[in-house]
DNA sequence: CGACATCGATAAAGCGTTTAATCACATCGG
DNA sequence: CCGATGTGATTAAACGCTTTATCGATGTCG
């Protein structure tokens, strides 16, 4: 009965029961190089090492291989906020399946960075100055509050990351798995457009993100295309969901039938709010979103919303993570653009009849109306 | 421009440019050791050495500074189903909440074992006899579905391991963090017995788990303590829900008026079984289950169950887990077991007028009716 | 004055892997 | 028979850090 540390067999171990050089060890775990140089073990003696390997049940230590240069087999997972919130439905849970899958099929375990919590709740990667995704071979990041500042000390440490969700860094081209929030928008008005709507209403977040700027882009760039049928689009930016109730008043004001907004939840406040005043969604006002998110509004009607793919878009960051180790020194960035769904969703139908048509001018710029801060505008 | 990964700056460099030696670094950085043969710095070359950690931009290499203290700051978390679960909610959830905190508290990081999938979706821990676990300090080990064999592998392999949940490992004494629902149950039964309740029926999984286990147990022994006042128990064995219908009816015929089910989705299926044979719930009956499950039961009100403290155990099992690393060669296991919760619900109240009181027989052997299986029994 | 702590710092030995350099040995064409 | 080629292994040098042993000063005490 030993007592003391339980000390793990070393590749010197197992070499010795072997009756070969630690160096055979480590080449017939690796798999055997393929190199000029590379260590060339025979068949027979590449089964003995695996039945020593067995005998003692030795495991590659980590720390050694990271050192060493080697690889450890460990996809690093940072989420800038904690990956377990308590809340009820998790953001990360969608993207964090597609991540354990893709890392499963690679044999990679997961390495969750529980950060250093700094100031607020936010995490840190930088802890007293220090890269703690070190450990890992590369790192797949999540999440939308994240700190520019070191996003890009990350791009110019060279650490093989990847992000979910495009990223559009400082000095610096970041890999990402993102979603091609851009043409589901674009599909998004065709599908508005294509039930009637002439007047669009679209209520944007004045938050600036990627993914809400691709999701502007694609939606500006649907209108456009349908400059000659759409009658007017009115777009009015807003901080917060709170202030819906009164835009949604003012693009009333301009007989909008449909409003867009970027996101699932402002789109539900739209709908509370247009129940507020007495209007059927989608009777009397269709909805859609440009966004969705995990977990539906309860007591709400199913709303007509852009998908992200969640799961695949963690399956493909890990995917390039893993290009990205293979091609070491490869300064080009690597990256994956996935479609979104369209959900149909209840929200969306053909405008009251009344509305239809009734077009009234036909300049090209009338189109495009005031693009003003959510307190701007004429009061109804 | 450099291609490459960027090197960063070594204790050797930083040494080099305040004219000490790496030791002197190392010393500085670690905050200088306490030991007897502690190297040992004077204020200014402390000084000297920070200004020159500052201007290289100095940060300690994580794997070789695991590598030479022994340590990984790593705890592994073990689970038999995926983690991430494309069902709605995730089980493990609230557990890892836990393990997160307590990790982060203690500048841990949580390696996720992904496993190699075997036959099915069961993962495994020994992957061609190499126990991959490894890789961590030590593990918390999770899930409900386990392979005994292996954990009495790990057990006699000395891995430093914690279950979260009692486990009864043949042939080693297991660490764990469990719940009690052995006194929990017995609460419940006080709960019922205060609530009015003479005839009890009782609907038991037929699956063999130290968790169920407990609570039968507890069950019966609260039954027992209250033997005076209990006209009868029914007890029957069910292999799945689906015979729950059936069962309930069973029991009915025995006119119990307060059912206990091992966990909250059997409860919310006897509820839902009551309905269809027109009974309310609690007014005619009322249910009650001795262990819950993240999520409620959509469409059913709030079920009087035993809560698990699934966070708190969590937290436990990283704890003694901390503890089991502390002291080496220890072949004493660690254990705690933490009290759950009671939560009243709404389907448990007084029995109906009718039923109360009425005791018919005063042999104190009476109490406990036939325990047979589903099938077995008065057919209704 | 010699023995002996004490302080401040150095040198060197690991920690467990990977990998480049090297080596022993057989095979083979010329 | 000799050099070229190939195969299957070994040695030894990193990798960056911690830690122990050691060492030269500098006091201090008996």
């Amino acid at each position: 009965m030993d007592t003391g540390p339980r000390k793990r067999p070393t590749q010197a171990d197992v070499g010795r029961l072997a009756q070969v050089s630690a160096a055979v060890v480590s080449a017939v775990v690796n798999g055997g190089g393929s190199g000029s140089g590379a260590v060339r073990v025979s068949e027979q003696t590449a089964a003995r090492v695996w039945a020593a390997i067995r005998q003692l049940g030795y495991v590659p230590n980590v720390a050694a291989r990271t050192l060493a240069g080697g690889r450890n087999n460990i996809v690093g997972v940072f989420t800038y906020e904690a990956v377990f919130p308590t809340e009820a439905k998790s953001f990360y849970h969608d993207f964090l399946a597609g991540i354990e899958e893709a890392a499963e099929e690679r044999g990679c375990h997961i390495l969750l960075f529980t950060g250093s919590r700094g100031e607020g709740r936010r995490r840190r990667i930088y802890k007293d100055g220090v890269n703690t995704l070190q450990l890992a071979d590369g790192a797949v990041l999540l999440g939308q509050d994240e700190d520019r500042d070191e996003l890009a000390e990350l791009l110019r440490d060279r650490y093989p990351c990847v992000f979910v969700g495009r990223r559009d860094i400082a000095g610096g081209e970041a890999s990402y798995a993102a979603a091609d929030y851009a043409s589901a928008a674009l599909r998004m008005v065709d599908l508005i457009v294509g039930a009637g709507h002439r007047r669009i209403g679209r209520i944007q977040s004045d938050w600036r993100h990627e993914a809400l700027i691709d999701r502007e882009a694609g939606f500006v760039d649907g209108c456009r295309r349908h400059d000659a049928t759409i009658d007017s689009v009115d777009t009015l930016l807003t901080p917060s969901n709170d202030a819906i109730p009164n835009l949604l008043r003012m693009l009333l004001g301009q007989r909008v039938t449909c409003v867009v907004t970027d996101d699932h939840a402002a789109a539900a406040t739209v709908c509370r709010a247009a129940a507020e005043l007495g209007l059927r969604v989608p009777e009397d006002l269709s909805v859609a979103a440009l966004g969705d998110y995990p977990g539906d509004e309860p007591g709400i009607r199913p709303i007509t919303t852009v998908t992200t793919p969640r799961r695949a878009m963690g399956v493909e960051a890990v995917r390039l993570l893993a290009e990205l180790l293979d091609a070491p020194g490869d300064p080009e960035p690597h990256r994956a653009v996935l479609d979104c769904g369209l959900r149909r969703g209840e929200t969306v139908a053909a405008p009251p009849p009344g509305e239809e048509g009734g077009r009234r001018s036909a300049g090209p710029e009338q189109s495009h109306r005031s693009r003003g801060s959510f307190d701007a505008g004429p009061a109804l």
